[in-house]
DNA sequence: CCAAAAGTGTTACAAGTACACCCATGA
DNA sequence: TCATGGGTGTACTTGTAACACTTTTGG
Protein backbone atom coordinates (compact mmCIF):
# COMPACT_ATOMS: atom_id res chain seq x y z
CA UNK A 1 0.00 0.00 0.00
CA UNK A 2 1.45 3.61 -0.94
CA UNK A 3 0.77 6.47 1.18
CA UNK A 4 0.79 10.27 0.05
CA UNK A 5 0.01 13.61 1.82
CA UNK A 6 -2.63 16.52 0.60
CA UNK A 7 -1.60 19.97 1.90
CA UNK A 8 -4.95 22.55 1.98
CA UNK A 9 -3.18 25.11 2.50
CA UNK A 10 -5.31 28.85 3.08
CA UNK A 11 -4.52 32.17 2.60
CA UNK A 12 -6.81 35.50 2.96
CA UNK A 13 -6.13 38.48 0.14
CA UNK A 14 -8.70 40.87 -0.99
CA UNK A 15 -11.43 40.03 1.96
CA UNK A 16 -11.78 36.21 0.08
CA UNK A 17 -10.37 33.14 1.73
CA UNK A 18 -7.88 30.96 -0.80
CA UNK A 19 -6.46 28.12 -1.39
CA UNK A 20 -3.44 27.64 -2.73
CA UNK A 21 -3.43 25.20 -5.77
CA UNK A 22 -1.32 23.37 -8.30
CA UNK A 23 -1.68 22.68 -11.63
CA UNK A 24 -1.07 19.24 -12.25
CA UNK A 25 2.27 18.42 -15.03
CA UNK A 26 1.72 14.24 -15.36
CA UNK A 27 -1.04 11.70 -15.38
CA UNK A 28 -3.05 11.17 -13.70
CA UNK A 29 -5.38 14.28 -13.89
CA UNK A 30 -2.87 16.09 -15.71
CA UNK A 31 -3.56 19.86 -16.36
CA UNK A 32 -6.47 19.81 -13.86
CA UNK A 33 -6.11 21.81 -10.15
CA UNK A 34 -4.82 19.75 -7.36
CA UNK A 35 -3.37 20.15 -3.81
CA UNK A 36 0.78 19.98 -3.27
CA UNK A 37 1.52 16.24 -2.03
CA UNK A 38 3.44 13.42 -2.45
CA UNK A 39 4.56 10.16 -1.86
CA UNK A 40 5.95 10.04 2.30
CA UNK A 41 8.94 8.61 1.65
CA UNK A 42 10.61 5.24 3.98
CA UNK A 43 12.69 7.11 6.70
CA UNK A 44 10.38 10.75 7.09
CA UNK A 45 7.24 11.10 8.94
CA UNK A 46 3.95 12.60 7.65
CA UNK A 47 4.34 16.27 8.84
CA UNK A 48 7.85 16.40 7.15
CA UNK A 49 6.59 15.52 3.66
CA UNK A 50 4.07 17.82 3.55
CA UNK A 51 6.76 20.68 4.64
CA UNK A 52 9.20 19.15 1.68
CA UNK A 53 6.55 19.01 -0.68
CA UNK A 54 5.04 22.64 -0.40
CA UNK A 55 8.78 24.15 -0.31
CA UNK A 56 9.71 22.27 -3.59
CA UNK A 57 6.72 22.18 -5.33
CA UNK A 58 5.06 25.77 -4.00
CA UNK A 59 8.13 27.29 -2.58
CA UNK A 60 5.72 28.27 0.80
CA UNK A 61 6.70 27.47 4.62
CA UNK A 62 3.36 27.53 6.48
CA UNK A 63 2.89 28.84 9.47
CA UNK A 64 0.17 26.54 11.42
CA UNK A 65 0.02 23.27 10.02
CA UNK A 66 -2.16 20.84 11.32
CA UNK A 67 -3.23 16.76 10.35
CA UNK A 68 -6.84 16.99 8.84
CA UNK A 69 -8.08 13.25 8.53
CA UNK A 70 -7.18 10.35 6.43
CA UNK A 71 -9.03 9.35 3.35
CA UNK A 72 -8.86 5.60 2.42
CA UNK A 73 -11.38 5.13 0.06
CA UNK A 74 -10.19 1.85 -2.29
CA UNK A 75 -10.67 3.60 -5.61
CA UNK A 76 -9.76 7.64 -4.50
CA UNK A 77 -6.63 6.94 -6.52
CA UNK A 78 -6.53 5.43 -10.76
CA UNK A 79 -2.51 4.62 -9.76
CA UNK A 80 -3.81 1.66 -7.82
CA UNK A 81 -4.29 1.54 -3.91
CA UNK A 82 -3.09 4.59 -2.31
CA UNK A 83 -4.15 6.59 1.15
CA UNK A 84 -3.63 9.89 1.76
CA UNK A 85 -3.06 11.77 4.76
CA UNK A 86 -4.72 15.41 4.63
CA UNK A 87 -3.25 18.00 6.16
CA UNK A 88 -4.59 21.96 6.06
CA UNK A 89 -2.06 24.78 6.92
CA UNK A 90 -2.41 29.00 7.06
CA UNK A 91 -0.89 31.44 5.85
CA UNK A 92 -0.40 34.99 4.91
CA UNK A 93 -0.10 34.91 1.29
CA UNK A 94 1.56 37.99 0.95
CA UNK A 95 4.73 36.52 2.60
CA UNK A 96 5.30 34.55 -0.45
CA UNK A 97 6.61 34.55 -3.70
CA UNK A 98 4.75 31.15 -5.73
CA UNK A 99 7.14 29.33 -7.51
CA UNK A 100 6.06 26.02 -9.12
CA UNK A 101 8.86 23.30 -9.35
CA UNK A 102 8.41 19.46 -9.83
CA UNK A 103 5.29 18.27 -9.96
CA UNK A 104 3.62 21.35 -10.43
CA UNK A 105 3.31 22.94 -13.87
CA UNK A 106 2.09 26.26 -11.70
CA UNK A 107 0.65 27.24 -8.32
CA UNK A 108 -2.17 29.33 -7.55
CA UNK A 109 -4.21 31.09 -4.88
CA UNK A 110 -7.76 30.43 -5.88
CA UNK A 111 -11.02 31.50 -4.24
CA UNK A 112 -12.12 28.62 -2.17
CA UNK A 113 -15.54 29.10 -3.58
CA UNK A 114 -14.29 29.35 -7.15
CA UNK A 115 -12.43 25.56 -6.14
CA UNK A 116 -15.98 24.19 -4.74
CA UNK A 117 -17.74 25.48 -7.80
CA UNK A 118 -14.85 23.85 -10.30
CA UNK A 119 -13.95 20.19 -10.57
CA UNK A 120 -10.56 19.37 -8.43
CA UNK A 121 -8.03 16.00 -9.38
CA UNK A 122 -8.65 12.94 -7.14
CA UNK A 123 -10.70 13.26 -4.36
CA UNK A 124 -9.30 16.60 -3.72
CA UNK A 125 -12.74 18.44 -3.66
CA UNK A 126 -14.24 16.32 -0.56
CA UNK A 127 -10.87 17.17 1.37
CA UNK A 128 -11.16 20.74 0.62
CA UNK A 129 -15.04 20.47 2.09
CA UNK A 130 -13.64 18.66 4.93
CA UNK A 131 -10.56 21.59 5.53
CA UNK A 132 -13.65 24.23 5.01
CA UNK A 133 -15.51 22.44 7.70
CA UNK A 134 -12.53 22.09 10.45
CA UNK A 135 -11.14 25.61 9.67
CA UNK A 136 -14.63 27.20 10.27
CA UNK A 137 -14.66 24.96 13.81
CA UNK A 138 -11.38 25.35 14.81
CA UNK A 139 -11.48 29.42 14.24
CA UNK A 140 -13.56 29.84 16.87
CA UNK A 141 -12.07 27.83 19.67
CA UNK A 142 -8.56 28.70 19.07
CA UNK A 143 -6.96 32.21 17.92
CA UNK A 144 -5.84 30.96 14.63
CA UNK A 145 -6.78 33.23 12.23
CA UNK A 146 -3.81 35.16 12.87
CA UNK A 147 -1.37 33.29 10.74
CA UNK A 148 -3.82 34.22 8.06
CA UNK A 149 -2.92 38.20 9.09
CA UNK A 150 0.40 39.83 9.01
CA UNK A 151 1.87 40.50 12.39
CA UNK A 152 0.31 43.98 12.68
CA UNK A 153 -3.41 44.10 11.38
CA UNK A 154 -6.47 46.71 12.82
CA UNK A 155 -10.10 45.11 14.02
CA UNK A 156 -11.47 45.83 10.99
CA UNK A 157 -9.13 43.08 8.60
CA UNK A 158 -9.70 40.44 11.95
CA UNK A 159 -13.44 41.27 11.95
CA UNK A 160 -13.23 40.79 7.93
CA UNK A 161 -11.89 37.57 8.15
CA UNK A 162 -13.99 36.34 10.66
CA UNK A 163 -16.99 36.80 8.95
CA UNK A 164 -15.63 36.02 5.93
CA UNK A 165 -14.66 32.18 7.15
CA UNK A 166 -17.48 31.93 9.30
CA UNK A 167 -20.08 33.00 6.32
CA UNK A 168 -21.86 35.21 8.79
CA UNK A 169 -22.11 38.92 9.75
CA UNK A 170 -20.65 39.73 13.55
CA UNK A 171 -21.36 43.09 15.13
CA UNK A 172 -18.46 44.63 14.77
CA UNK A 173 -18.67 46.73 18.18
CA UNK A 174 -19.69 43.40 20.15
CA UNK A 175 -16.41 41.48 18.70
CA UNK A 176 -14.36 44.14 18.99
CA UNK A 177 -14.86 43.93 23.22
CA UNK A 178 -15.02 40.11 23.48
CA UNK A 179 -11.51 40.08 21.42
CA UNK A 180 -10.12 43.11 24.01
CA UNK A 181 -11.40 41.33 26.76
CA UNK A 182 -9.48 38.55 26.45
CA UNK A 183 -6.27 40.07 27.10
CA UNK A 184 -4.43 38.56 23.89
CA UNK A 185 -4.29 41.80 21.64
CA UNK A 186 -1.80 44.59 22.05
CA UNK A 187 -2.61 47.83 20.79
CA UNK A 188 0.45 49.55 18.83
CA UNK A 189 0.91 53.32 18.78
CA UNK A 190 1.11 52.99 15.14
CA UNK A 191 -1.65 54.00 13.16
CA UNK A 192 -2.44 51.73 9.61
CA UNK A 193 -1.31 53.24 6.58
CA UNK A 194 -4.49 52.67 4.22
CA UNK A 195 -6.44 54.65 2.65
CA UNK A 196 -10.02 55.14 4.64
CA UNK A 197 -13.15 57.19 4.58
CA UNK A 198 -13.09 57.88 7.90
CA UNK A 199 -10.62 57.78 10.98
CA UNK A 200 -7.26 56.07 10.69
CA UNK A 201 -7.69 52.80 12.58
CA UNK A 202 -5.06 51.53 15.17
CA UNK A 203 -2.97 48.48 14.58
CA UNK A 204 -2.64 45.52 17.05
CA UNK A 205 -0.75 42.15 17.42
CA UNK A 206 -1.51 39.09 18.32
CA UNK A 207 0.31 37.96 21.95
CA UNK A 208 1.12 34.50 21.33
CA UNK A 209 3.02 33.79 24.63
CA UNK A 210 0.85 35.42 26.25
CA UNK A 211 -2.11 33.44 24.98
CA UNK A 212 -0.16 29.96 25.56
CA UNK A 213 0.02 30.53 28.96
CA UNK A 214 -3.29 31.96 29.76
CA UNK A 215 -4.01 28.64 28.18
CA UNK A 216 -1.89 26.35 30.05
CA UNK A 217 -4.01 27.86 33.27
CA UNK A 218 -7.02 27.40 32.21
CA UNK A 219 -8.48 30.58 29.78
CA UNK A 220 -10.84 28.72 26.59
CA UNK A 221 -10.51 31.08 23.91
CA UNK A 222 -14.01 31.16 21.97
CA UNK A 223 -15.57 33.57 19.45
CA UNK B 1 4.69 1.27 3.23
CA UNK B 2 2.11 -0.75 5.34
CA UNK B 3 -0.53 0.27 7.03
CA UNK B 4 -2.05 -0.92 10.11
CA UNK B 5 -5.44 0.87 12.29
CA UNK B 6 -5.67 0.55 16.20
CA UNK B 7 -8.89 1.29 17.62
CA UNK B 8 -9.54 2.95 21.27
CA UNK B 9 -12.78 1.61 22.58
CA UNK B 10 -13.97 3.33 25.68
CA UNK B 11 -16.40 1.60 27.60
CA UNK B 12 -18.01 2.83 31.11
CA UNK B 13 -18.78 0.38 33.91
CA UNK B 14 -18.90 0.61 38.19
CA UNK B 15 -18.49 4.25 37.94
CA UNK B 16 -15.06 4.42 35.48
CA UNK B 17 -14.10 4.78 32.24
CA UNK B 18 -12.79 1.54 30.76
CA UNK B 19 -10.81 0.97 27.54
CA UNK B 20 -10.54 -2.15 25.58
CA UNK B 21 -6.86 -3.80 25.15
CA UNK B 22 -6.28 -7.26 23.69
CA UNK B 23 -2.55 -9.22 25.32
CA UNK B 24 -0.18 -9.70 22.51
CA UNK B 25 -0.24 -13.67 21.26
CA UNK B 26 2.62 -12.72 19.20
CA UNK B 27 5.68 -10.46 19.07
CA UNK B 28 6.84 -7.75 18.88
CA UNK B 29 5.41 -6.64 22.55
CA UNK B 30 4.24 -10.46 22.97
CA UNK B 31 2.32 -11.01 26.03
CA UNK B 32 1.93 -7.28 26.55
CA UNK B 33 -1.52 -4.97 26.31
CA UNK B 34 -2.35 -3.28 22.97
CA UNK B 35 -5.13 -2.32 20.62
CA UNK B 36 -7.08 -4.13 19.03
CA UNK B 37 -5.98 -3.69 15.41
CA UNK B 38 -4.37 -4.81 12.19
CA UNK B 39 -3.06 -4.33 9.02
CA UNK B 40 -5.70 -3.00 6.21
CA UNK B 41 -6.02 -4.74 3.42
CA UNK B 42 -5.89 -4.11 -0.15
CA UNK B 43 -9.76 -3.90 -0.74
CA UNK B 44 -10.77 -2.25 2.10
CA UNK B 45 -10.86 0.96 3.78
CA UNK B 46 -9.82 1.77 7.23
CA UNK B 47 -13.33 1.78 9.15
CA UNK B 48 -14.07 -1.43 7.51
CA UNK B 49 -10.51 -2.96 8.82
CA UNK B 50 -11.30 -1.36 12.42
CA UNK B 51 -14.98 -3.29 12.36
CA UNK B 52 -13.58 -6.23 11.16
CA UNK B 53 -10.65 -6.80 13.74
CA UNK B 54 -12.70 -5.41 16.43
CA UNK B 55 -15.09 -8.27 15.96
CA UNK B 56 -12.37 -10.92 14.87
CA UNK B 57 -10.40 -10.21 18.25
CA UNK B 58 -12.74 -9.10 20.88
CA UNK B 59 -16.55 -10.27 19.49
CA UNK B 60 -17.48 -6.14 19.96
CA UNK B 61 -19.34 -4.14 18.17
CA UNK B 62 -19.43 -0.61 18.47
CA UNK B 63 -21.79 2.09 18.50
CA UNK B 64 -19.72 5.25 17.95
CA UNK B 65 -16.69 4.66 15.77
CA UNK B 66 -14.60 8.65 14.51
CA UNK B 67 -10.92 8.45 13.25
CA UNK B 68 -8.33 10.16 15.76
CA UNK B 69 -5.26 10.63 13.97
CA UNK B 70 -2.41 8.75 11.73
CA UNK B 71 0.51 8.06 13.91
CA UNK B 72 3.57 7.86 11.12
CA UNK B 73 6.94 8.28 13.33
CA UNK B 74 9.65 6.31 11.35
CA UNK B 75 10.81 3.95 14.21
CA UNK B 76 7.31 3.59 16.40
CA UNK B 77 7.43 -0.10 15.34
CA UNK B 78 10.12 -3.06 15.29
CA UNK B 79 8.66 -4.75 12.39
CA UNK B 80 9.59 -2.07 10.15
CA UNK B 81 7.87 1.29 8.89
CA UNK B 82 4.52 0.87 9.83
CA UNK B 83 1.80 3.62 9.70
CA UNK B 84 -1.33 3.08 11.59
CA UNK B 85 -4.35 4.86 11.83
CA UNK B 86 -5.73 5.39 15.10
CA UNK B 87 -9.81 5.26 15.65
CA UNK B 88 -11.82 5.97 18.36
CA UNK B 89 -15.24 4.41 20.02
CA UNK B 90 -17.59 4.42 22.42
CA UNK B 91 -19.54 1.09 23.76
CA UNK B 92 -21.40 -0.08 26.42
CA UNK B 93 -19.80 -3.00 27.68
CA UNK B 94 -22.46 -4.42 29.11
CA UNK B 95 -23.32 -5.95 25.47
CA UNK B 96 -21.08 -7.83 24.84
CA UNK B 97 -18.79 -11.00 26.49
CA UNK B 98 -15.48 -10.79 24.94
CA UNK B 99 -14.15 -13.38 23.30
CA UNK B 100 -10.74 -13.00 22.41
CA UNK B 101 -9.53 -14.63 19.40
CA UNK B 102 -6.79 -14.99 16.58
CA UNK B 103 -4.09 -12.40 17.19
CA UNK B 104 -5.33 -11.88 21.35
CA UNK B 105 -4.68 -14.00 23.86
CA UNK B 106 -7.07 -12.40 26.10
CA UNK B 107 -9.62 -9.17 25.73
CA UNK B 108 -10.03 -7.00 28.83
CA UNK B 109 -11.94 -3.74 29.83
CA UNK B 110 -8.70 -2.44 31.69
CA UNK B 111 -9.57 1.27 33.87
CA UNK B 112 -7.89 4.63 32.20
CA UNK B 113 -5.85 5.52 34.60
CA UNK B 114 -4.51 2.20 35.37
CA UNK B 115 -3.92 1.77 31.79
CA UNK B 116 -1.86 5.13 31.92
CA UNK B 117 0.32 4.08 34.51
CA UNK B 118 1.42 0.42 33.06
CA UNK B 119 3.13 0.28 30.05
CA UNK B 120 1.41 -0.56 26.88
CA UNK B 121 2.76 -1.99 23.31
CA UNK B 122 3.98 -0.08 20.02
CA UNK B 123 3.42 3.46 20.79
CA UNK B 124 0.13 2.62 22.46
CA UNK B 125 0.09 4.74 25.46
CA UNK B 126 0.65 7.90 23.71
CA UNK B 127 -2.82 6.97 21.20
CA UNK B 128 -4.44 6.30 24.44
CA UNK B 129 -3.68 10.12 25.81
CA UNK B 130 -4.58 11.52 22.57
CA UNK B 131 -8.04 9.29 22.35
CA UNK B 132 -8.51 10.86 25.99
CA UNK B 133 -8.14 14.66 25.41
CA UNK B 134 -10.48 13.90 22.22
CA UNK B 135 -12.85 12.15 24.17
CA UNK B 136 -12.87 14.91 26.62
CA UNK B 137 -13.30 17.70 24.06
CA UNK B 138 -15.79 15.71 22.02
CA UNK B 139 -18.38 15.02 24.23
CA UNK B 140 -18.75 18.54 25.91
CA UNK B 141 -20.13 19.34 22.02
CA UNK B 142 -21.59 16.03 20.83
CA UNK B 143 -24.04 14.25 23.02
CA UNK B 144 -22.10 10.81 22.48
CA UNK B 145 -21.52 9.92 25.82
CA UNK B 146 -25.16 7.92 25.38
CA UNK B 147 -23.02 5.06 23.65
CA UNK B 148 -21.39 4.23 26.66
CA UNK B 149 -24.55 3.86 28.74
CA UNK B 150 -27.48 1.18 28.22
CA UNK B 151 -30.71 2.55 26.37
CA UNK B 152 -32.65 3.76 29.32
CA UNK B 153 -30.73 5.27 32.18
CA UNK B 154 -31.11 8.00 35.49
CA UNK B 155 -29.26 11.99 35.05
CA UNK B 156 -27.31 10.28 38.51
CA UNK B 157 -25.51 7.68 36.13
CA UNK B 158 -25.42 10.44 33.04
CA UNK B 159 -23.59 12.56 35.40
CA UNK B 160 -21.65 10.42 37.34
CA UNK B 161 -20.31 9.85 33.78
CA UNK B 162 -19.67 13.34 32.77
CA UNK B 163 -17.83 14.22 36.00
CA UNK B 164 -15.75 11.01 35.60
CA UNK B 165 -14.84 11.74 31.76
CA UNK B 166 -14.26 15.22 32.21
CA UNK B 167 -12.74 15.04 35.81
CA UNK B 168 -14.42 17.48 37.46
CA UNK B 169 -17.40 17.88 39.64
CA UNK B 170 -20.49 19.72 37.71
CA UNK B 171 -23.33 21.45 39.81
CA UNK B 172 -26.28 18.68 40.15
CA UNK B 173 -28.90 20.67 39.95
CA UNK B 174 -27.51 22.86 36.90
CA UNK B 175 -26.45 19.70 34.55
CA UNK B 176 -29.93 18.17 34.72
CA UNK B 177 -31.51 21.38 33.98
CA UNK B 178 -29.58 22.12 31.15
CA UNK B 179 -29.59 19.15 29.57
CA UNK B 180 -33.66 18.75 29.97
CA UNK B 181 -33.63 22.18 28.04
CA UNK B 182 -32.34 20.91 25.24
CA UNK B 183 -35.26 18.72 24.22
CA UNK B 184 -33.48 15.31 23.93
CA UNK B 185 -33.86 13.93 26.71
CA UNK B 186 -37.25 11.99 26.98
CA UNK B 187 -38.56 10.94 30.65
CA UNK B 188 -39.74 7.50 30.87
CA UNK B 189 -42.59 6.49 33.46
CA UNK B 190 -40.28 3.85 34.83
CA UNK B 191 -38.24 4.14 37.63
CA UNK B 192 -34.86 2.23 38.03
CA UNK B 193 -34.42 -0.57 40.03
CA UNK B 194 -31.29 -0.13 41.71
CA UNK B 195 -31.11 0.05 45.02
CA UNK B 196 -30.73 3.61 46.44
CA UNK B 197 -30.66 4.92 49.58
CA UNK B 198 -33.18 7.92 48.42
CA UNK B 199 -35.80 8.63 46.51
CA UNK B 200 -36.15 5.84 42.77
CA UNK B 201 -34.83 7.74 40.12
CA UNK B 202 -36.55 8.15 36.86
CA UNK B 203 -35.39 6.81 33.79
CA UNK B 204 -35.16 9.16 30.92
CA UNK B 205 -33.87 7.94 26.90
CA UNK B 206 -31.88 9.89 24.00
CA UNK B 207 -34.16 11.20 20.94
CA UNK B 208 -31.47 11.01 18.64
CA UNK B 209 -33.47 11.52 15.99
CA UNK B 210 -34.48 15.04 17.80
CA UNK B 211 -31.14 15.71 18.15
CA UNK B 212 -30.07 14.81 14.50
CA UNK B 213 -32.97 17.47 13.12
CA UNK B 214 -32.45 20.24 15.58
CA UNK B 215 -28.69 19.87 15.04
CA UNK B 216 -29.51 20.34 10.98
CA UNK B 217 -31.56 23.38 12.10
CA UNK B 218 -28.60 25.18 13.77
CA UNK B 219 -28.47 23.98 17.11
CA UNK B 220 -25.75 23.49 19.07
CA UNK B 221 -25.22 20.81 21.82
CA UNK B 222 -22.83 22.37 24.75
CA UNK B 223 -22.51 21.10 27.90
C1' DC C 1 -19.20 70.68 6.20
C1' DC C 2 -20.40 66.00 5.58
C1' DA C 3 -20.09 61.14 4.74
C1' DA C 4 -17.74 57.15 6.28
C1' DA C 5 -15.28 54.41 9.32
C1' DA C 6 -13.26 53.97 14.08
C1' DG C 7 -14.04 53.88 18.71
C1' DT C 8 -16.99 54.09 23.19
C1' DG C 9 -21.16 53.60 26.06
C1' DT C 10 -25.79 51.94 27.47
C1' DT C 11 -29.49 49.04 28.18
C1' DA C 12 -32.42 44.84 28.01
C1' DC C 13 -32.41 40.28 28.08
C1' DA C 14 -30.61 35.50 28.26
C1' DA C 15 -27.65 32.23 30.38
C1' DG C 16 -24.89 30.39 33.97
C1' DT C 17 -23.95 29.63 38.99
C1' DA C 18 -24.79 28.70 43.60
C1' DC C 19 -27.52 27.44 46.60
C1' DA C 20 -31.83 26.42 49.61
C1' DC C 21 -35.51 23.47 50.15
C1' DC C 22 -38.89 19.69 49.74
C1' DC C 23 -39.95 14.76 48.51
C1' DA C 24 -39.68 9.75 48.42
C1' DT C 25 -37.42 5.65 49.96
C1' DG C 26 -35.49 1.85 52.70
C1' DA C 27 -32.81 0.53 56.58
C1' DT D 1 -37.76 8.37 61.84
C1' DC D 2 -33.87 9.66 59.78
C1' DA D 3 -30.14 9.64 56.51
C1' DT D 4 -29.70 9.64 51.62
C1' DG D 5 -30.25 10.69 47.08
C1' DG D 6 -33.89 12.58 43.76
C1' DG D 7 -36.35 16.52 42.21
C1' DT D 8 -37.69 21.69 42.04
C1' DG D 9 -37.38 26.75 42.83
C1' DT D 10 -35.00 31.16 43.24
C1' DA D 11 -31.75 34.97 43.75
C1' DC D 12 -27.56 36.61 42.02
C1' DT D 13 -24.00 37.17 38.73
C1' DT D 14 -22.25 37.16 34.23
C1' DG D 15 -22.48 37.23 29.29
C1' DT D 16 -24.71 38.45 24.90
C1' DA D 17 -27.04 41.32 21.49
C1' DA D 18 -28.68 45.39 19.70
C1' DC D 19 -27.94 49.88 18.89
C1' DA D 20 -27.14 54.92 20.02
C1' DC D 21 -23.63 58.10 20.25
C1' DT D 22 -19.06 60.47 19.69
C1' DT D 23 -14.61 61.11 17.28
C1' DT D 24 -11.54 61.44 13.46
C1' DT D 25 -10.47 61.66 8.75
C1' DG D 26 -10.49 62.87 3.63
C1' DG D 27 -12.92 64.86 -0.06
Amino acid sequence: MKVTVDAVVFGYTEDELKVLLIGRKFQPFKGMLAFPGGYVLENERARETVTRELKEETNVEVDYLEQLYTFTKVDRDPRGRIITIAYYALVNPSKFNLIADTDASDAQWVSVKEALKGTLAFDHKSILEYALVRLRNKIKYEPIGFDLLSDKFTFNQLHNLYETVLGKTLDRTNFQKKFLKFGILVPTKEKADIVTAGKKPKLFYFDKKKYEKMKKSGFLFDI
